[in-house]
DNA sequence: TAGAGTAACTTAACAGTGTTAACCTACCTG
DNA sequence: CAGGTAGGTTAACACTGTTAAGTTACTCTA
């Protein structure tokens, strides 16, 4: 039985998980799901992948590719840099909102349920924080925060979205609460505590009292 | 086989349930195990809980409970309304971090590993947000956010203190990261974007500009 | 050309999961 | 004493990830 493509089983594998994952969600991310949908047996998975997590983590690994395109996508559109990160935190929802499976494989799953994502793979990830952090850098005008050292900073920022993003595509916001005035509401919180400029809305000082 | 208490096999499970979760993790929260340290078959728990998602369920219950506690003692132990809101951050991300498995249960777990939690119930979770919401309403002075309505307000705290508890619990935030700064700029950011008065830290004004 | 080796894959099995159906047994009641 | 029922049980189903062993079929070598 060849494959599909030129030399890769293994890469066969990888697309049907995806779109296994994609299409139906991790709870359905089986290894016989996988095999059964191309024709071969759940074992034989296990000739490319050392065991679940690997593979797991190889879609991981998309995610976060996925991912930093969608921020430096963001970063790049901006003229100004005072709106770089207000763009980047967009583009970090809407990832986060227009592709579920994804940010639950990279950010919601238990360490239980999954090893942990490996070192060297995790740079990876960390680079994602550090473009938002340059972003804060960057946009850095005034502000309580100034002294904050950017990375912190971007953390900071990271969890605010993270928040929204899994509270909001898991359903346990309050139906009352109109999703994009929360989201809306966590940018200009963001925005404000780091001192950077407000969209629309007029300058703000913030100044100190003795 | 009468139960350790006066009628009560229900209660029994419930407790070695909680057990099982608080020592082991949800992770190994199975039937079989909740039936092997009590002595019974796995199916005799179905006798008294309508399926696994129910037992969860009740379990949730007692997790909103002790979060709500949490909260109303750190109202209670402040005198000066301005302070609550930061002490219910406080004792929030507390129960997160020292309740992580209580606190997996109630907001991290995926809907599609558990039914909805059921909406009658979820009317008590909503309390917990309410009280934040009157602490920012009590503790409100001055501040670009004055206008917005308070439960919005406390659905934005909610998803930054949620955002710091699951990123720190599963350890995924970088190890170059010290989880008290975070946590403390958390609160911060949260006091400042509210217009609330920072602690220790000199009264901040903000103003307009033209 | 025969034989050995190996790459690629399969079947069977283990230990675990939630859950259902059928059964069994002891007690209480008419 | 007969019957119903409360409170359990065992067996089984359909899953899960994973391992060990077996089966091809091709290739390389003596």
């Amino acid at each position: 039985m060849p494959e599909t493509v030129e030399n890769g089983l293994q890469r066969l594998i990888l697309d049907t998980a995806r779109q296994l994952l994609t299409t139906t969600g991790y709870a359905q991310l089986s290894m016989r799901n996988i095999a059964k949908t191309i024709g071969y047996s759940a074992t034989s998975i296990y000739l490319y992948f050392e065991n679940k997590d690997e593979l797991v983590h190889a879609l991981i690994d998309e995610g976060v590719d996925l991912l930093y395109e969608r921020l430096v996508e963001a970063n790049d559109s901006c003229a100004v840099p005072q709106d770089r990160l207000l763009a980047m935190c967009r583009a970090y929802v809407s990832f986060g909102l227009e592709r579920p499976e994804y940010y639950e494989i990279m950010y919601v799953l238990h360490p239980e349920y999954i090893k942990r994502y490996p070192a060297e793979k995790y740079r990876k990830a960390r680079k994602n924080l550090e473009l938002i952090g340059a972003a804060i850098e960057g946009g850095r005008v005034h502000g309580p925060s100034a002294d904050m050292d950017s990375f912190l900073a971007a953390n900071l920022v990271w969890t605010q979205l993270h928040g929204v993003v899994t509270l909001l595509s898991s359903e346990r916001v309050d139906k009352r609460i109109d999703p994009d005035q929360l989201i809306e509401g966590a940018y200009q919180h963001i925005l404000r505590s780091l001192g950077i400029r407000d969209l629309g809305i007029s300058d703000e000082v913030v100044e100190k009292r003795s």
